[in-house]
DNA sequence: CTGTTAGCGCGTTCAT
DNA sequence: ATGAACGCGCTAACAG
């Protein structure tokens, strides 16, 4: 009798429903949307019958018919990064609130794969966030056609007219980089990111501007990273440098730094200061807590969110956002030593 | 002339790419989905004119005649959690490499949500890994029907027979209670978790059998909590009790402790060890860095789309796993001061 | 080897 | 207010 063997509910379809409840498929469609103009005593006997089969409507067939999914994709390069991790979570806990889904994919960081995860998620899903700080930009403004409606996050809005939500890096970066010299800091270490990323560039470019305005200051670029392992191989450069202060790319690589300084008798930020760049969740539990330049990190992903709902309902792109990075102070960045 | 004002390539049918070929629609499908038993020459046309429509099969239509989305669901109940994320991104790569997508879902430790949300991921995929620390086994045993197929993680397979992949808390507490025994400490504070959590009562029972086994060591149960802030909260208690080492639930509460006993000048760990649970990325780089029961999480994740994708094959259920975890010492844990 | 037909499960015109 | 018929885009029987 039953098509399946399964006990579960599920392979009910909308025929199902109206053959038990004695009525078409078009009018128990029209109860399960909520449509007013169904008699009472039908639109209660369908309810009922939907309920004793533990029906629901196909998502599937739905999405199908109805041209949407209620799905956004998030493209990010390395979900390990806490970056993106908050990213992700401000966004679909934002879509969520508004009954959307979030399919998440990783590219971590294989920039050929990128552009066909980008193209095969949006495919399933009404519209995608993407997080790609190192794709070339005319690759990008070529894949953006495809991909629309898109919001990207940390891209210039420059080469091609997209909807994007930014950290400002390059205020960011002179805040630091004011805050050390306002501490007596004159040599201070950078230890880059990609530099295939804008976001490096963006804080190069602080970098040199303020060298420019500051010809007392001399910064110097070693070798550095995006993770703690990175942070923590510049030790020895630090070490055996004589700058008083180091600006790492991000709170991983300070943190790195930071435990292999510690492990050396390296005092900071007596012997020298360190700073990080985000204020990931454990940049405060560090020891010192680390003076960073802090990025709303779950905010943005709140508002890519945001502006691609508006994008998904039609409404005209907003305009684009950035953040300004506040320096917060603690207990890894202090005066700079006396000179040896 | 064209149907859409769109430049893009988007809403190309199968039929755009048979009509411009010159073929019928089942042929262009037989092409798209590598049927040998076609043509050279026709096969060609067709591919042409797909690339010269940029065409693509609609996954959405794919799934429904197809019965499979190539969509797996993640439920995790916190996504700021590196646990949850590292499982994720475990899950996220394996999946990826056979081509399947996630949907990730996370409930915000929302108990009453966490069910639809389970249900309603699930409809739109074709099957689910769901991580409900603190779903009563009741509810989770009359949820798993409407699931399945569906893999759980850390959670008993007793109660249903269901696929699980965990670590064994147990275990890995008492090897860290080992670990403190043999460096001398007999009295131990433990920062727990929730109370709902079957991971904190496993650890519970580790304790307690321990301390059945052990009349020489008293361990205390202190007000404990999940994240940085509870363990920073407990510094006071800790400070004030006589205990010479603590266990904290995971990593994070024993970062938040660590910071705030830095701050208070007591030194870990000659004036008190402390140990946490997990290995998360962060625990190697703590100042000192943390003694903690080293838990796979990618493997887990892993691990869980194993046996996911054996289901979704129809496979036999694997035997259930569950890894234990490894005692890494580092710098957090130390022998017991004598006696004040 | 190819084309025609019938669904997948649903929403939505059309008539009534 | 309700039902019949069509179509969303595609795959898989079935014919030829």
């Amino acid at each position: 009798m039953a098509r399946r063997s399964h006990p579960s509910s599920r392979g009910r379809t909308i025929s199902d429903v109206a053959e038990l409840a004695g009525v078409s498929l078009s009018t128990v469609s029209r109860v399960m949307n909520g449509s007013t103009t169904v008699d009472a005593a039908l639109a209660e006997r369908v309810r009922e019958a939907a309920l004793s089969l533990n029906y629901t409507a196909s998502p599937l067939a739905r999405s199908l018919v109805l041209g949407k999914t209620q799905t956004v994709a998030v493209v990010v390069p390395d979900l390990a990064n806490p970056v993106f991790q908050g990213m992700l979570r401000g966004l679909s806990s934002a879509a969520a609130r508004q009954n959307y889904h979030v399919l998440v994919a990783d590219s971590f960081e294989n920039l050929e794969e990128e552009r066909v995860l980008a193209v095969e998620a949006r495919r399933r899903c009404d519209g995608i966030v993407l997080c790609a700080p190192r794709m070339p930009d005319e690759e990008l403004t070529a894949l953006l056609p495809e991909l629309a409606p898109v919001v990207l996050i940390n891209r210039d809005p420059s080469p091609a007219k997209a909807s994007t939500v930014s950290a400002d890096y390059h205020s960011g970066m002179q805040q630091l980089l004011e805050h050390l010299y306002g501490l007596g800091h004159r040599r201070i270490a950078y230890l880059p990111g990609s530099a295939a990323a804008q976001s490096n560039r963006k804080r190069l470019s602080a970098i040199s501007e303020f060298a420019d305005g500051h010809p007392d200051v001399m910064v110097t670029e070693l070798q550095g990273g995006v993770g703690f392992e990175d942070g923590h191989a510049a030790a020895d450069a630090v070490a055996a440098s004589d700058d008083t202060a180091v600006l790492a790319f991000n709170d991983l690589v300070a943190m790195g730094l930071l435990s292999a300084l510690s492990e050396r008798g390296v005092r900071v930020p007596e012997d020298v200061s360190i700073t990080g760049f985000d204020d990931i969740p454990f940049a405060r539990y560090t020891t010192p807590p680390l003076t960073t330049a802090s990025v709303p990190i779950e905010e943005l992903g709140r508002q890519a969110w945001e502006r691609l709902w508006a994008l998904l309902n039609g409404q005209a792109p907003a305009y684009n956002l950035s953040f300004g990075p506040l320096v917060i102070t603690r207990g890894s960045s202090g005066p700079a030593p006396a000179a040896a």
